[in-house]
DNA sequence: CTAGTTGCAAAGAGTTTGCATGGCG
DNA sequence: CGCCATGCAAACTCTTTGCAACTAG
């Protein structure tokens, strides 16, 4: 199929993201790799990032303003519906499953011919900690 | 209440905004500007944003992934739910007024304890010209 | 051996900041 | 006049690209 080696910094990219299942950045990441001491240029992990884009092996998408894209390993096990919230206040990131939004996905397929992509949309807004700030 | 002065610039600025009323990036501020040969650093124009936002005037959000912020000047008359849909495809920005967002907002915030920021919330997807792309 | 990979360094885009000048009130 | 705003350039962050060296299969 596509032609591609496995090689250690590689490896140890996509093994964090599967270990950690959850947002990292590309900063993260090479802060990661070089506290296992595994040399990596960042240009080696944009590449391998975009790659696994690509081969729909993680979601890449941005989240908050300057602070660049995060990536996301996509496990079989999510595949259902999972939207995130972003609290503008703390930051926090919350994993958001519930049907409601399968019903709202469908509203806007049906009502606007639009095809949400779940993976990569992020709402924010305030969380219940942050509300009153 | 707060110190500012009312210049050729910052009027300029405002003024664009108000009347495209669409969300503009800081680079099609600048060229405006410059048709307009108005001479202006892009340094005030990120300053002047700034300080709108900060006064409430502008939105910023995050659109796409490296083409930076956009900003779009909050009327009156929109102060009805109103998300946006980005497709994935064509870049195309969709503005979305529909009753039906503002259930999912009360579902979110009762059922989740999370108040929706509607302006600042992108949904991602594929719009109906670029679904099968 | 060959094609995919890596690292470095340089190049870019977008945004921020320091500092001296200029302008509103 | 005082304070705020502006411009320019330098600094910064995140990301991409060119190129030569390297390595998995």
């Amino acid at each position: 199929m596509r032609g591609q080696y496995s090689t250690k910094q590689r490896d140890a990219i996509t093994n964090f993201l599967k270990t950690t299942s959850d947002h990292v950045s590309a900063s993260e990441i090479i802060a990661h790799l070089k506290e296992m001491n595994i040399s990596v240029g960042s240009a080696t992990v944009y590449r391998t990032l975009d790659k696994l884009e690509k081969d729909g092996l993680v979601r890449k998408m941005t989240i908050g303003d300057g602070g660049g894209a995060c990536y996301q390993y996509i496990s079989q096990a999510e595949c259902h519906q999972h939207f995130h919230l972003k609290c503008l206040g703390c930051g926090k990131l919350i994993h958001l499953d519930c049907e409601f939004l399968e019903d709202m996905e469908k509203h806007i397929l049906s009502h606007h011919g639009f095809t949400i992509s779940t993976g990569k949309t992020v709402i924010y807004g305030k969380c219940e900690d942050c509300k009153d700030a």
